[in-house]
DNA sequence: GTCTATACCCGGATAGAC
DNA sequence: GTCTATCCGGGTATAGAC
């Protein structure tokens, strides 16, 4: 992609994009081998550049996966803002942000898993608590729809279909759908359809004060 | 607790359960340094032992993380049967299972993180599959009965329920709930109550065939 | 059943040359 | 901006003595 080479020969960076490139990289092992086993070294081996030449780039190893995890809510924020359309009822759409949530994690694990599993610093990254309150926003929108602009019951509402989606997510990440035909589409389906459950018995739900 | 040394001095595990306090050793230093840094190597020495001295009686380090996970299930099978109770409505205490799963997560961390961040191979080690098996009967029991003995409205039931407590759990260990004054009960409260309207809303719960 | 000793591999990180 | 060279630390695992 941006493996823009100088020299033909060699495989150097010199004047190529070697920053963006590591990210790329990076979500490439990340998908093959898991977060768990990302290394700053075999990111470097699989571009053909020495263990050293990141650091020109990122400070340690940490700094490199943060910038993943940056790409990876910008990616997550538009997945679910393509949801959130004027199309259909308030409890349709929020229906389907759980579901498109849910999706994301299967179509884009290596970046969903870079956010929840990898433990960012958030304290070093600041940014990366503003991006995760944008996320909750946009299902506090749709779900203050719903609850016709109560505020108490939206909260309550929303922080529920989260946790609900987010439950289909790591389950379906976990191999827990696996027996399906297609898991990803079932995880969806069914986090949708509990959401609407949800909307329909919401009387129940415990309302934060 | 198992420390059963036959010698005072020198620390040695002679005629020692070595094995158990294996065991015992890796769940404390999951529990202060999280399952990703787990090693076999740490736990051998806080016990005292050499680095080689576990491997009489565990096959390699995921065999020991096996065993801890063994301990996980049946401890948590334990908790959510103790939910399991005969008393209030069926409703209820499918509540209270999903509350209870939650509260196992947030009470104990290291087990639960065992079981669901560790990777387990589950070919290599079949009892797993087992002991989930049986912890999902628990809320399909439950769940029948909700439903009235209709075994395909309490399939799709009984997986929204998993489905919600999980991804209560999982937010709650990943800090979501940290804002409260108590997380793990504001959690297992909100697991509970969304049960409740799951039931209530379950009409719109998709059927598996 | 545990220890001593060792071999091996891998990751993180830096200094200094080019 | 990248490479060479190097150091450090840590983990897994085994052989053979006791």
């Amino acid at each position: 992609m941006s493996d823009t080479r100088s020299e033909a020969k060699g495989g150097r960076y010199h004047h190529g994009d070697l920053k963006a490139a590591l990210v790329d990289a990076a979500i490439a092992l990340i998908a093959e081998r898991g977060v768990r086993d990302f290394s700053l070294a075999e990111v470097s081996r699989r571009l053909g550049v020495t263990v050293a030449a990141p650091y020109r780039h990122f400070a340690d190893r940490d700094d490199l996966l943060a910038a993943v995890g940056i790409r990876a809510v910008d990616a997550f924020a538009a997945a679910l803002a393509a949801q959130a359309r004027d199309t259909d009822s308030p409890a349709q759409r929020l229906a389907a942000l759980a579901g498109a949530y849910v999706r994301f994690a299967g179509e884009q694990r290596p970046l969903f898993d870079t956010l929840f599993v990898t433990g960012i610093d958030k304290s070093r990254y600041p940014e990366f608590r503003r991006a995760f309150h944008a996320l909750e926003e946009t299902f506090r929108a749709c779900a203050l729809e719903v609850c016709g602009q109560d505020a108490r019951a939206a909260d309550a509402l929303m922080a529920v279909t989260e946790a609900t989606a987010h439950g289909h997510a790591t389950l379906l990440l976990d191999g827990s759908f696996d027996d399906e035909e297609d898991p990803v589409s079932t995880a969806a389906d069914q986090a949708a359809s509990a959401t609407l459950a949800l909307i329909k018995g919401r009387t129940a739900l415990r309302r934060p004060s």
